[in-house]
DNA sequence: AAGCTAAATGAAACATTGTTGCATAAAAAG
DNA sequence: CTTTTTATGCAACAATGTTTCATTTAGCTT
């Protein structure tokens, strides 16, 4: 099977890598927000850097974003739409869990749009949700 | 004068101490949110542990609250309420100014409520903006 | 004003994360 | 299968987060 993870890949016009696959196929076997350090744990050894880099390229290209959670750690989830090079339009809800930590991406939910005050202007707007979900109910 | 910040202290249950009072001080002084990064340009040449403690303390104490502002350095800002210890109840938005960097308290934006779906519960909302700030318009 | 006691400080040390430069290896193109 | 372009892996380093412990200090009690 030429996997969905290798189609994507192509598609974002990025070269298909070991790394980029597995890395890829995680996002899209797991549907939550994953942290570096997550991905260096389910990948077993591989090398940080190429996977910072490789993070790094997979937002620079659309495929994935940044989900803010409200924790300190930077985490990323696949992008659900169409994003192009270094245009992401992911207005989604992130939620996380507080008790096992989780983010997932909440679409049904978006960040409002923000009347800005005067002087003021607004490029994106961002709403995280913290709380429990239903498997710590 | 018994400053505002040795009462604040006070009132806070805690001991009144150089670096705390000065903490507190630059915080009661500027109107945005600071990072130890920032407090340690401001202050001069103080020790990075204790900066790193003192903060950790005021927002245990509810003096201060993690400014989220979708970068990845952590920001505190001055709690506007009375917040207790450990009972935040701080419910604005941020604004995040991508050109000077700047991340302000936005009292008169509230962070949406959330219906939660079913089996999740909500303990709090964030809502971060960024754009720009009317200095940099 | 002096002493006691609990708490805060400062130093060292270490963990984690973010980031760059460069030689080598691999992918895509011809 | 060779060339060209890009990704990788390693070394090295910066920034940030965090704990332990001996010393100092704030605030209370004489």
């Amino acid at each position: 099977m030429a996997s969905n993870a290798q189609h994507l890949l192509k598609s974002h016009q990025l070269r298909l890598t070991d790394m980029r696959t597995k890395v890829l196929d995680l996002f899209l076997a797991r549907a939550e927000a994953l942290s570096q350090n997550d991905l260096e744990q389910q990948l077993g050894k591989v090398d940080r850097i190429t996977l910072y880099r490789t993070l790094r390229t997979f937002e620079e290209q659309g495929l994935i974003h940044k989900a803010m959670d409200g924790t300190d750690k930077q985490k990323y989830a696949l992008c659900q739409h169409d994003c192009g090079q270094g245009a992401h339009h992911d207005h989604h809800a992130h939620f996380h869990c507080d008790t096992c930590g989780k983010t997932i991406c909440v679409e049904d939910i978006a960040a409002p749009k923000i009347a800005p005050p005067p002087g003021f202007s607004v490029s994106e707007t961002h709403l995280v949700i913290r709380g429990q979900c239903d498997q710590c109910h």
